[in-house]
DNA sequence: TTGAAAGCGCTAACAA
DNA sequence: TTGTTAGCGCTTTCAA
């Protein structure tokens, strides 16, 4: 029996006999055979593989990597997986997958400049999830920030709030957009005067250091709309630890809604983004690439949802002013 | 100009010219040339590739994966990840990493059975890390799982606590250890009857449940010696909002010393293995077996450490009598 | 339904 | 120092 007709049968195409099939089968597992897939990739000179760099410290990234194992494999593809590390930076994880001969890059909130995202868009098709980049030559899958701040300010003033700071991000990935969705819903609220912005970061610690610089006021804000979950419980726990009481004394909105925000103790009420179906998109658009699909818009942007859980609450009254109603 | 002089330049390795090297270099760059990996180490008949398979949300396989890239680039070998998710199992991330042809796997905390990891083992050479295994077959770099409950008992003892109890990992790899570990540090320091083991597990969450158990008791336990991390800040979090004060009313001490135990706010006192040893060592295993090395032990234990910080302390006095002292 | 032959992009061994 | 040849393990024509 040829080499071909065992290729026929380990990839399950039709063209061999019932009785071959059985029997090619049977010696392969006899034989502990296994394809090679780099041999195969090469001889289709198409190797399916979609490279993904990833921050393997990032929770959210490993959410989103669920995803899109799920998505290539609904499609077809493979995930070739490649981590930024303190070591390891994203041009070298990049560059690693172009080796492996990844048809298409998808990358999980990169830092990098525009242009150097641009420049490896010249080679292969990208996508960025979770970060806007102004660059035609990039698909972009991402959540609508600022509108994710929009509903965290609106749900505060719902609640009463007017002295609502945002903790950011500072150069993170979609930082911008939520500071500015901060700003712009502030003053909607006609709570300009009030607009205030304190430099955060994506860690616990970051949310710490803000949430010390809080206490130094000799007045608390209300609330504050925080531009990570794991930033919002750095500062709930530092918080906590001064005997400031959330929600009663200051209300907490964190994003992402990630598994420490679900936890029963720290239950935040937090900004969703819809992991699955980002992961899904991106894979979506990057097959659309490869196969020379019509796409008719570079970014694809995702609405947020609110996830309203314990850490938001009406303000405390500061005084509480016994007077007859007006109307009985 | 030939391809084999393009490889040689290519790989930069002697017997070209510097003339034509320069050339090669610059047609090179010029025509946006890539080296195929696939195709180079097919045609070497060697992959050069370490499979890893990691747990994609587990941060402490983070920190390993990061440890792991470093001294595979020393080594010269190259790191191929699979990732394990709620939706892809460990199985399926090791037939990945067979299919691509990796030489060895390096597993970082498997939770299948010691049978089916030997099945593997029958393959390729497997470098279990972080649990142990009893199975000729198999490498492992773990930690003194147990030493390392030994450390945080005998620290517990030594700050004058008796009621110590164990809150631990269930099924989780290492788990075992670390019980028993705790049971024999109790018993040599004649606390035997103050053995208590709670069910615990990896999580916040599981931390957090823990946590209320013992809430539920009359008298709460003057110390805990937990599984990891992760679970002691559950306890943590979900004490301190019970109002009792870690360290006053209760001593807590974690295990791994991870990211979130360094926390300022948190600053937990833990007992820590050295990741990048393990990392150093699970690579050089792996390359060791690859290369026919004589190894002398299956098993690599590195000893763990205690890292002191501030969710220990001497137990409160549970009444302060003042009598005077007996020597003046 | 089956087999033979060519070739994917590279490296290795050898010859010029 | 350079070029030639063969072959890695597979898929893909095309013929039998």
């Amino acid at each position: 029996v040829s080499r071909a007709l065992v290729s026929i049968v380990i990839r399950g195409v039709p063209g061999a006999s019932e009785g071959t099939r059985q029997r090619v089968l049977h010696t392969a597992a006899e034989l502990g055979y296994r394809p090679d897939s780099r041999a195969r990739l090469l001889s289709r000179s198409r190797s399916q593989l979609l490279g993904v760099v990833f921050g393997v410290q990032h929770p959210f990234h490993g959410d989103l990597v669920e995803g899109l194992y799920l998505a290539a494999e609904g499609a077809g593809y493979e995930i070739a997986l490649s981590a930024v590390t303190p070591s390891r930076d994203e041009a070298r994880a990049a560059q690693t997958l172009l080796h492996d001969r990844c048809e298409a890059l998808i990358l999980l909130g990169p830092q990098r400049p525009a242009r150097q995202l641009a420049e490896l868009a010249s080679q292969l098709p990208v996508v960025v999830v979770a970060r806007p980049v102004r660059e035609p030559a990039i698909d972009v899958v991402r959540t609508a920030d600022h509108q994710g701040l929009h509903l965290a300010v609106d749900h505060l003033v719902a609640l009463g709030h007017r002295r609502i700071v945002h903790v950011d991000g500072g150069s993170a990935p979609g930082s911008a957009d939520r500071r500015r969705g901060y700003r712009t819903a502030m003053r909607r609220h006609g709570l300009a005067q009030h607009s205030r912005i304190l430099a955060g970061g994506l860690t616990e610690e970051s949310g710490a250091a803000a949430a010390r610089q809080l206490l130094q006021d000799p007045v608390l804000p209300s609330a504050a709309a925080v531009f990570n979950d794991h930033c919002a419980i750095g500062m709930l726990d530092t918080l906590l630890r001064a005997g400031v009481s959330v929600p009663d004394d200051i209300s907490l909105v964190g994003y992402d809604d990630s598994r420490l925000a679900r936890l029963s103790t720290v239950n935040l009420t937090t900004v969703g983004q819809d992991v699955r179906v980002m992961a899904d998109l991106a894979v979506a658009r990057a097959i659309a690439r490869l196969t020379g699909q019509p796409v008719s818009e570079r970014e694809i942007v995702i609405q947020p949802t609110l996830v309203v859980r314990a850490t938001t609450a009406p303000p405390r009254r500061r005084r509480a002013v016994n007077r007859p109603a007006r109307f009985a």
